[in-house]
DNA sequence: ATGGTAGCGCTGCTA
């Protein structure tokens, strides 16, 4: 199977890429972050024929996560379990069961900086997810985490460490509430490459100043039947493109 | 230390 996790920065923008990406890779399942958009907004005409189903999880003009899949998609959950309360009740998560497999398409939040309180509430979301898949028990199953993490998990996912050593996306919490996801029995695939998936648009990214945000964290049982896991630059290779590449992710299983 | 771009929806917020 193959499974791919993009962050789009805005679905309406971005759907004629996102369907001409969807018909040349053909994935079995592919994840969506910042769609930007409403439920009755979201363009599923283009996805839907090409024979995928899509299942939202949008709220006004910020966030907005979907999962897109031509292998089903079964027992859908947004947000986290419980109650909706405030600011977790964003549109940042969604989970399916997609072809035997259990996916996530997270998009967490970015803190902004270590001084402010949305910095705090990153912490506490990701602590929360963790929460989420250790009551859930994913890691004995197979699940697989993707999405926009906003954490570049070591230095070497960092064009230059130096200059994030104050900022968000690189401090030591954040890498640690990371760490403790692993920790419940997952694999971070692109740990080994570090190839980045990120781009700031105010900065030159031909000289690739990125940063590797979004990861696939892969349970032990399906990180055993993974072949390969790359970031497809070429898709940046457009006119307009997010500032996020999509990441695909290819198993031996059918 | 700062500024640069993009998207949304309407003027500033978010990233």
């Amino acid at each position: 199977m193959r499974f791919a996790t993009w962050n789009v920065n805005s679905i309406r923008t971005r759907i004629d890429l996102v369907a001409s990406w969807l018909d040349t890779h053909r994935p079995d399942v592919l994840c969506l972050q910042e769609t930007k958009c409403r439920d009755e907004d979201f363009p599923v005409e283009a996805i839907h024929r090409l024979g995928y189903e899509t299942v939202l999880h949008g709220h006004d003009h910020w966030n907005g996560v979907a999962i897109v899949s031509r292998v089903g998609v079964e027992d859908v959950r947004r947000g986290f379990t419980g109650p909706q309360v405030a600011p977790f009740d964003e549109a940042r998560l969604i989970a399916a069961r997609c072809g035997g497999v259990d996916v996530y398409s997270a998009y967490v939040p970015n803190g902004r900086a270590l001084d402010d309180p949305h910095y705090l509430y990153k912490l506490v979301w990701l602590e929360r997810l963790r929460a989420e898949l250790m009551l859930r028990g994913g890691s004995e199953d197979e699940t697989l985490v993707t999405g926009d993490f906003n954490v570049a998990p070591t230095d070497e996912d960092i064009y230059d460490p130096r200059r994030w050593r104050r900022r968000t996306h690189a401090s030591a919490p954040e890498r640690s509430a990371i760490s403790a996801l692993l920790e419940l029995g997952f694999v971070d695939l692109g740990a080994e490459d570090h190839h980045f998936t990120w781009w700031n648009y105010r900065t030159a990214a031909e000289r690739n100043m990125g940063l590797r945000l979004d990861l696939a964290l892969a349970s032990t049982p399906l990180s055993a039947t993974v072949e390969s896991c790359v970031v497809d630059v070429a898709a940046r290779r457009v006119e307009r493109p997010s500032d996020h590449a999509p990441v695909l992710i290819t198993t031996s299983s059918e």
